[in-house]
DNA sequence: AGAAAAAGCGAGCGATTGCTCGCATTATGG
DNA sequence: CCATAATGCGAGCAATCGCTCGCTTTTTCT
């Protein structure tokens, strides 16, 4: 609180050419996170891949962490575009068009870089930890948002519980689609997974038994 | 290949007291990763916790990496034995019984240390990722198997992708109840969440649509 | 008892890390 | 056009890291 170094601010916003420092450092980060891992993630390397001199780094960065949690924040803010996007398209429809919707959008958020997820996933640093619950508490409450104004559709459910239970359980399987088979993903065992976790969701969800 | 190091097989067995050093060698990383997080795990610093000079520790551990990955082999082979026993306590359990019994102990098995278990899922250092695998492998081959068992109770169903949901979906609400919550967890509400995850799971399982 | 093997010790090496600081270069605006 | 601020630079320091090696202590076996 009492100094915050007047001579050098550390951490400034750019105006100028010094955006595409800051982008070419965060590209850098990622790239290496990806190619050389999380250890050798180091801030003499970033600034050497990135073309810029650690000292600028510094001027952007109070250190590694921020960039890896910048890495982070950008990962998931695509993610988060992708999600959103899908909960607005979806708010008009029955569930189960909605719920296949929502478990295909899953596992496209998922896949957007899977390296680079699966590095994350992988590898956490420590840093950010507190935006990806703020990114996943947005989840539930759109998710809820959505089945709150189903609710005539489904049976008499605890929404919290039932949105905690669906969201994990669609994570779950785009996560563990990605990070366990990767590369060979056969279109049709996709469409496959998307087929039976929506019938589970839906049956969970609908009225009847 | 070529080379063994004959004078010093680094990594040999222990016969009498070296067991406990070793002991207090994992034991002492496992308080460090909980205590101090994963950056600050160093040999130096895992062989002062422990009370052992570091050339000790190096004579039964060829470095950091293996430390931590028998920490987790331990964590691990922890829950897989309270999985593997509810897997056999459960074989002649009509559906509805035997999935309540096994989200039970999934929770129950990611409450074992939940610190530890925050960390490992949380800092994840490279290695032992095979072995998490295999881990992962004999669940789905266990519940699998129990599945096949039950197969005239439910509708007709690909074995191995509905296991591959079943599993995914239990871990991952255990997963986040431990993890999210940590240690304020009413009572009720984890019996709450045990009840709708195995309405959820056993609806997708049984026959009727 | 004595010798050999097993276990334990810790100063200190070479390498790497995060990061600072004084200075050079480039843009901005009066 | 030049003063001032913004941006970029990189040698190099202090700290830390993983790890070795020569040695002492303890245990085992005969």
């Amino acid at each position: 609180m009492a100094r915050k170094a007047a001579t050098k601010p550390r951490k400034k916003a750019s105006q100028e050419r010094s955006r595409a420092t800051v982008d070419a450092l965060v590209e850098a980060t990622a790239r290496i996170l990806v190619r050389e891992g999380f250890e050798k993630t180091s801030t003499n390397r970033i600034a050497e891949v990135a073309g810029v001199s650690i000292g600028s780094l510094y001027q952007y960065f109070p250190g590694k962490e921020a960039l890896v949690a910048a890495v982070i924040d950008r990962h998931n803010e695509e993610i988060m575009a992708l999600v959103r996007a899908a909960l607005v398209e979806v708010a008009e429809m029955p569930i189960e068009k909605a719920v296949r919707r929502l478990v295909t959008v899953a596992i496209e958020a998922h896949r957007i870089r899977p390296e680079l997820h699966r590095v994350l996933a992988e590898q956490i640093p420590r840093a950010g930890k507190l935006d990806v619950e703020a990114y996943g508490r947005e989840v539930h409450a759109l998710v809820r948002a959505y089945l709150d104004s189903r609710r005539k559709e489904m049976r008499k459910l605890d929404l919290d519980v039932a949105t905690f239970i669906c969201v994990s359980a669609t994570e779950a399987v785009a996560h563990n689609v990605v990070l366990n088979q990767a590369e060979i993903l056969p279109e049709k065992v996709v469409r496959r997974l998307v087929d039976e976790t929506t019938r589970m969701l839906v049956g969970y969800l609908r009225r009847s038994a």
